[in-house]
DNA sequence: AAGTGGTCTAGACCACTTG
DNA sequence: AAGTGGTCTAGACCACTTT
């Protein structure tokens, strides 16, 4: 293949920058697979024609947003949205102890229907645009906990089924990723207190007006283009919704 | 002054490591005040015996925890708590519409009594210590919000009293810092919903009964030791808890 | 003009994993 | 032994701020 440079240093479009752009480029266009390993350090540095610190630098970062895993010895990674890390980086449910365990997840119920104003706003659709609808009840020590619902453009997910998303492997970011191209890289959340309502009251065991944790989150792609919104009605007798942030060491 | 070379790469000690380190202890131990400038960083490598290199990803690993702030053709400082990094970092309670907006903070009470278990195992105390019990109203748009409940070691703040409570100039975290050599650097905190007690019903202008967000935060200084136990009681009729987790661009 | 941080380079050497 | 990432160095050059 043809050597194809960077940007000549006109506009001050940073180097490590454009690298990085191109390795996400790789990733989106499906050049590099979920899981599967880049060129190696001083392979990008030739291909980018910069020097392998340049490149180090683009990783570097690419690494703390979690999108690739270094291995030294190994190789770099694109990592897979797998269990472990859903459960890092986006379930904040723990047990009051601090206990954390991955959820059993049930699908409630999967329609296909058109977004709300609200919903098409969150997901910068243009008006009520054809959405699928997923309702799932997550359990917690045998006992269910969270009553998801998740709403995602049909554009995005073409030949999404409900049986797909049922028989899927892993989790529902990882079919995301594998199946649709699309990877989830972080989310935005509120948090409120509301009394419960009639249908997450029965699902989760409650009396409707309990007080329960709602939880709104707006999961972000590459670019933070919205890719999914989720409204999570959560128990919160025995469990907590958890956010830390220290320095990293 | 003798320069003090760093350790000689015996046990692998890693050398921007040691060089974060002994920032850290010039901080705490007030070498370097709030606000003021580091030596430069030409400067700081000579002094550990390091490569400018080696000097600025220790620095860089601070200003990522937010702990100095770099400024390009001018220095690099150490962070003040103030009003604006408060905002950005620790205050997490926005308007519906997203609305961001300092709180009108009320003293509502100041007592010195002693910790109970919950908040000694919290904060790492021994038995039942001596702590400050400080409450706090937060209004936003003019109404109360949040009803605060401060837990801190006595033995950490030595004279503070409710007139130096009351009469700070900045935050809460900024007279920490500056009348105590305590930086808050981070902060663990459980999110959950729960039905509104007397008290808190009453300052906050609800019903006992109605549901509100209920956040215990600990404030973390160096080397994650817990500094402060926070509870917030949170209104969140018209504001959420906001958290977000964006890749860095 | 002088001083600060910001980017990029080229290369040495080390630590770890695999064949 | 060969290949990978991880740390550290020394220095060029640029961008920005202050005097």
């Amino acid at each position: 293949m043809t050597s194809s440079s960077l940007a000549g240093r006109s506009g001050i479009p940073l180097l490590y920058r454009e690298v990085k752009k191109q390795l996400i480029a790789d990733i989106q266009s499906g050049a590099v697979a979920p899981g599967g390993a880049l060129s190696n350090e001083s392979d990008l540095a030739k291909r980018f024609d910069v020097s392998i610190g340049t490149v180090r630098r683009a990783v570097d970062e690419l690494v703390a947003d979690n999108i690739l895993v270094r291995q030294q010895g190994r190789g770099t990674f694109v990592g897979r949205l797998d269990r472990a890390r859903f459960m890092f980086q986006f379930f904040k449910i723990a047990a009051r102890d601090g206990t954390r365990e991955f959820p059993q997840v049930r699908l409630h119920s999967f329609a296909r229907s058109r977004a709300t104003p609200a919903e098409a706003r969150a997901l910068a659709l243009q008006g009520a645009a054809p959405v699928f609808r997923i309702e799932n009840i997550l359990a917690l020590q045998g006992r269910p906990v969270i009553h998801d619902h998740i709403v995602i453009a049909a554009a995005l997910f073409p030949g999404l089924g409900k049986r797909m998303f049922e028989q899927r492997a892993g989790t529902v970011y990882e079919l995301y990723q594998s199946a649709f191209g699309l990877t989830i890289v972080g989310a935005d959340e509120r948090v409120r207190a509301q009394a419960a309502g009639e249908s997450s009251a029965r699902l989760l065991g409650l009396s409707p007006g309990d007080s329960v944790l709602r939880i709104e989150r707006l999961a972000l792609t590459f670019d933070n283009k919205p890719a999914e919104f989720r409204v999570s009605i959560v128990d919160t007798r025995e469990f907590d919704y958890v956010s830390s942030a220290q320095p990293t060491a």
